[in-house]
DNA sequence: AGTAATTGTTGTTCGGAAGAACGAAAGGCG
DNA sequence: CGCCTTTCGTTCTTCCGAACAACAATTACT
């Protein structure tokens, strides 16, 4: 679950540290689970899994509550351990082509309030998508108790984001270069708590790891249909994420050298076959509607001879995928979702047709668990994340009260 | 450094544990190193420090050393830590396409005792093989001190290895489907030691990332031209391995789907343009001499047109692996070490042609820092992984005065 | 009702990291 | 050359927190 820091020894404080994160995390997972659960899941002793619930409880993060229902055998019943109302809480944002979404999440991966606005995709400045972001911020914490800690801000972006300080290097479909967006909306909002900025299909492979599709898969991989085409990737248990935080654009492996130009400026990348806009021309979709394309293939109730011929690329593709990563799951998402639906046959003909058997025999490929708000629940839990490395030290950089700090 | 088992709490036992592990890596990679490199290092104690190289001088691992050479300012100089004669030592195997290198590595991967010999890579059957490196590895284990305990055996194999059991799915170039090759080594040698199996390019990635080109670069690829085209990655410092250990095989990448037919079955595999055969072809060279291209390429003085080209394919593939991996470094080796040294122009000039802007400007090309060897001693650190997880456990599994269980 | 099984609670033990005090071994300086 | 400063090893003590033991609480089963 955690990579430690390589090379430091383990001291007395980060013992507590960890068995307290960790502990956080199972609760944050399972959202209302028994202390004898943890106690065997941990590998600990009663007495002190006791002790550290009793210190999540007086930091107002859980509240003890009734036995967790089924149970076998005889016995006392055990406790459960549920997250407290007024419980620390995150805003996620999920900053799309044509619309931003802003949601309250608690732990648990609770959505407790969500609103979306569209934004002006194409040449909207980011000052300006960050005013509207801020503007939506400031709804959904309007609506947070007062007691509630705020631990930080979890920003999902179509484009490549710089791991080491979440500078937006390219998002193509915004037209943003090297954008810090987290200050433009920490600015509009006036306030100073922890912005997390990561690639869209990241965060969507993250969730659907933490809580969709994807639970207890350590490799996985989310392959997200979103105009342009990315990926994100789970290997054992971690989010792959490159010296620089750019690793997962597949979109742009060399598919058919004799192809289409791409935008990349390179021919027959996978994105010109399996693109939006590729897909958008074979179904004789307007432009405008590029960004619905979800939605427009959900309006197919047969698959036309042209998407079956897609439906082969992506499978040709992600052949490819399968023998470079070896995942168990392989999670379609965005339009890919759609897609999948309609010629799903196809896709895993591809698929079978191209990869090498060993990496082949234990692949699946799935729909999302979370349909339409993974990307939204993998902001949340890059921003959940701080708490769970150090539980005590988060929550005292959390912000309570945030609505009059708002007001201020 | 290393990866806890998700979900695990930390016990009393486990701090101690991981503290003795992480100390002996810090050795194991130094090779010689001052106590008080090691308190800074680990963010121990002093005192603790001296308790953990006391456990470690009675296990019979480390001595007290002269202290380490150059100091600055004043100060009484830090004590010692080295690496104990008679220490543990592991059996390193790399099995090539026709022949096998056995050598026997101490801590800190040095080589004490090297040998190889000749095997029939084609219609060799793996008892045979196994045959032949049990006698390999009885001549090494001969030179060892009797008191030296041996703590395992690490084996490459160019092929795909289950990381579950260590099975060799397949091995192209050996014609071997589905060979337990470490059950067959421990019963030539009538021995029932540890035997880690790995993929030969991961080996040479992790070999690479911890004493060689990559030292310090927690993302890296290590490319291997070999027979096949492999690659081994690392990232965020840990091996990527899948979900079966599979990940890695870039040879199979689709490149040109109107090129010529790969024995996968499919056309046009990366391996097509850039693979021993294809490039024994272009440049006129006979098939016997298939095994040994690097050398051919190596005789080469001057770049001939069709290398040029091969060159660029190969920066053309790589920049597909960059996209999609974001390493930091990408390591050439087996023949594309040769290879390189004739056409890096062209190679930097593909990579630079086709890859993203923003991975493309982190990344470098580079050669292997352990020349042949970088294989080799991968095979030896997964052998001695266990020792740095556990060094009580591990001492304790290991075998004392081997030579005279192998006479018995 | 009685027993076995499981868990919460409380007080104690214990392992091991941290800390303080002191001596040892170097450099720098007059 | 002697003295001071700096850094480190050594030893003893402290202290944190996990483990353990004993007992009470709560269930299922007979």
């Amino acid at each position: 679950m955690s990579r430690q820091r390589a090379g430091l020894g383990t001291n007395q404080e980060a013992v507590r540290r960890h068995n307290l994160g960790t502990l956080l995390r199972h609760v944050h997972r399972a959202g209302h689970i028994s202390r004898a659960e943890l106690t065997s899941m941990m590998g600990l002793n009663r007495s002190t899994i006791a002790g550290l619930v009793a210190e999540l409880e007086s930091l107002g993060v859980t509240e003890r509550a009734l036995p967790v229902g089924a149970r076998q055998g005889a016995g006392r019943p055990s406790a459960g351990v549920a997250l407290a109302d007024n419980g620390p809480y995150v805003i996620a944002v999920d900053l799309g082509v044509d619309r931003a979404a802003v949601a309250r999440v608690g732990l648990g991966g609770v959505v407790q309030q969500r609103t979306e606005a569209p934004i002006d995709g194409g040449g909207g400045e980011a000052w300006q998508v960050g005013a509207s972001v801020a503007a939506l911020i400031r709804g959904v914490v309007e609506g947070a108790p007062a007691a509630a800690p705020l631990v930080g801000i979890g920003v999902s972006v179509p484009g490549l984001v710089r791991r080491s300080d979440g500078l937006i290097r390219l998002a193509p479909n915004l037209e943003w270069h090297d954008v810090s967006f987290g200050s433009i909306v920490l600015a509009a909002l006036g306030l100073d708590i922890p912005v997390s900025i990561a690639n869209d299909a990241d965060l969507g492979a993250l969730a659907e790891h933490q809580r969709g599709a994807g639970v207890g898969i350590d490799d996985l991989i989310y392959v997200s249909g979103n105009v342009g085409v990315g990926a994100g990737v789970i290997t054992g248990g971690h989010r792959l994420q490159g010296a620089g935080g750019y690793a997962g654009e597949l979109g742009h492996l060399r598919f058919n050298p004799q192809g289409r130009p791409c935008h990349c400026g390179n021919l027959g990348c996978w994105e010109t076959e399996v693109g939006a806009h590729a897909i958008a021309e074979a179904i004789h979709c307007p432009a405008d509607k590029v960004a619905q394309l979800g939605e427009v293939l959900g309006g197919f109730d047969k698959p036309t001879r042209e998407l079956r011929a897609t439906g082969t690329a992506l499978g040709h593709g992600l052949a490819s995928i399968v023998n470079a990563f070896n995942p168990r799951l392989v999670v379609l998402g965005g339009y890919f979702r759609s897609l999948f639906m309609l010629v799903g046959a196809e896709v895993n003909a591809g698929l079978a047709d191209r990869a090498l058997p060993a990496p082949l025999e234990s692949v699946t490929l799935a729909l999302p668990g979370l349909g339409e708000d993974s990307v939204l629940l993998g902001a949340a839990e890059i921003a959940f994340e701080p708490l769970f490395v150090d539980p005590v030290a988060a929550l005292g950089n959390a912000l309570v009260d945030v609505r009059s700090r708002l007001a201020g």
